[in-house]
DNA sequence: TATTGTTATACTCTATAACTATA
DNA sequence: TATAGTTATAGAGTATAACAATA
């Protein structure tokens, strides 16, 4: 046999689907605790990490670009981000996190108590195990 | 300071989010080629498990139970479930896979190759220990 | 009285197609 | 010609409120 009934593929994938769904359905109870969409949160979420485009943001959000335009636009009414004319193309829009923006996708990640409690109770060899594993599961590109 | 910039709590939810963005975008690309939205997806994942009432299917996916109605309709009209009468409550309804439904869900996790790829990069020790890390994140409750 | 599932409603998300401005 | 962003459209997801049947 190709593994143990405990970490063969298909297990790993189920404990991954649990893993997720626990994650993800904390994120919308935090997400909609500040009157945001799941969309919402995770548009905020990839914009944390620095401005991106209306395109780049749909590349990474998985989604049509046409898309984009709604959440931005409900985002930006309230004043959670910013729409930015690119200096290098005039038909690119920047968007950018505001200071009240960067502070709501704060608020949500810190009200993830069940998901934060969970990782606090690993120490640091685990944590860094557990880190580790991740990146090489969901980052690393194979070479080519 | 209380951890390494490695691996403290933020660093990690941030780690998390980008796993959970990979595995839910390909698993919306995956439902998506058999016709299925995201949410359709994740109700056969669940019910993968085995049969559950209208509103523990809601429970489980974080949502309203009135949403479990039409997002159950559509795999109904399509045969992937069946609606069957609870014996012990005649107020509640088992859904239940079909044989189409788990031949559909099994598809999809299998044309799930980036993630798939990603836990065969790790070998049987490494499955073991990320296995007991994800279970303890996210599966064991504390001790009250 | 409380719970299960459904319906009606309003808003949001989503993909597709067509459009404008720019490259 | 191709790309970035928007608009229009139709179908699906979502929470809220109200309802009938059952517990």
């Amino acid at each position: 046999m190709t593994g143990t009934a405990r970490t063969d593929t298909a297990q790993l994938m189920e404990l991954l689907s649990v893993s997720l769904a626990s994650y993800y359905g904390e994120f919308t109870v935090a997400a909609a605790s500040e009157n945001l969409t799941a969309s919402q949160g995770k548009t905020l979420t990839v914009l944390r990490r620095g401005a991106a485009s209306m395109s780049a943001l749909a590349t990474t959000l998985t989604c049509d670009a046409s898309n984009m335009t709604g959440i931005v636009d409900r985002l930006e009414k309230r004043g959670l981000v910013r729409r930015e004319p690119s200096p290098s193309d005039r038909r690119v829009k920047n968007v950018a996190l505001t200071a009240d923006g960067e502070r709501v996708i704060d608020t949500i990640r810190g009200r993830m108590q069940h998901t934060v409690a969970g990782l606090e109770r690993l120490d640091v060899q685990e944590r860094e195990t557990l880190s580790v594993l991740l990146e090489r599961v969901f980052v690393e590109r194979p070479a080519t």
